[in-house]
DNA sequence: TTTGGCACTTACTAAAAGGTAGGTACTTGT
DNA sequence: ACAAGTACCTACCTTTTAGTAAGTGCCAAA
């Protein structure tokens, strides 16, 4: 398989990143590497399932490597390949748009959650988890 | 509700144009304006139920608004707002991305389909749209 | 000895997203 | 009269994605 024909190289982009941890995973990563359990707590609701399948995706798209110590406790560090950064790169303008309507996009009506448009059931509706920063160096 | 907090601002901007087809529709929305039944002509698999169902979630989020004539038959416009085409600009350098790495992203194995991590059951595997250019005036 | 942390795996389940196929109201073309 | 085109709406169902919870092997501290 693997034939996808991508219409505007966004769909491509989106392929790579998309999902809902992904993007987090790579800028915690990007400016440096962190290992498994530093992941997990640096992005709060993060589930362990969630966060190796993005982290195994990511490697096997060359985004991130894995390197394993190979030591016991296990220690695993993921770090961010060139591709990985350059993608992190093209992603900042997007960043910064979203930071810059933030609050627009944030205050609109089921943020993050609205099926509410045809028939399809729709209902539910909660939202609010720990905010954060940027990751800046200084906490390892 | 409309709580949520954003990590880093990709996540709001993901929360605009995610999905399979909001890229393509405001890909193909942001140089000119475009009718329903244009759009769905222009975005080959695209259901007319997805089409409306985006279209509508991308007039609440402000980047595109309807334009009815009200015309008979129907007669209806879609347009990029400026919040919207701000949004285009703010994806271009991705989809440079995208487009530059294309061959890459498009060849690995399982693309755009891979649940391949884990346990849960994965199977299927299936390819092959129609291509697609980008949108060119000169089809109205 | 029990607990806890490390980096995972696995199975099961829930929710979200997307697809199919039908219908609506109205008019024009055959 | 009937098919077709406009722009949708609606119900139902499948696929995909994400979450929960438990387990693995190993070692160190309590």
């Amino acid at each position: 398989m693997s034939g996808k024909v991508y219409c505007c190289g966004l769909e491509a982009a989106l392929d790579v990143i998309g999902g809902k941890w992904k993007v987090m995973i790579l800028w915690v990563l990007h400016p440096k590497p962190a290992r498994f359990g530093e992941l997990r707590r640096a992005i709060p609701g993060i589930s362990e399932k969630m966060l190796i399948q993005s982290l195994k995706e990511m490697e096997a798209d060359g985004i991130v490597v894995r390197h394993d110590f190979k030591e016991i406790p296990p220690r695993v560090e993921y770090v961010a390949t060139p591709f990985g950064v350059s993608l992190s790169e093209a992603l900042k303008p997007l960043c910064d748009w979203g930071q810059q309507h933030m609050e627009r996009i944030e205050s609109r009506p089921g943020c993050s959650k609205r099926t509410t448009a045809q028939g399809d059931r729709a209902d539910g509706g909660k939202a609010a988890e720990e905010p954060a920063e940027e990751p800046a160096d200084g906490a390892a």
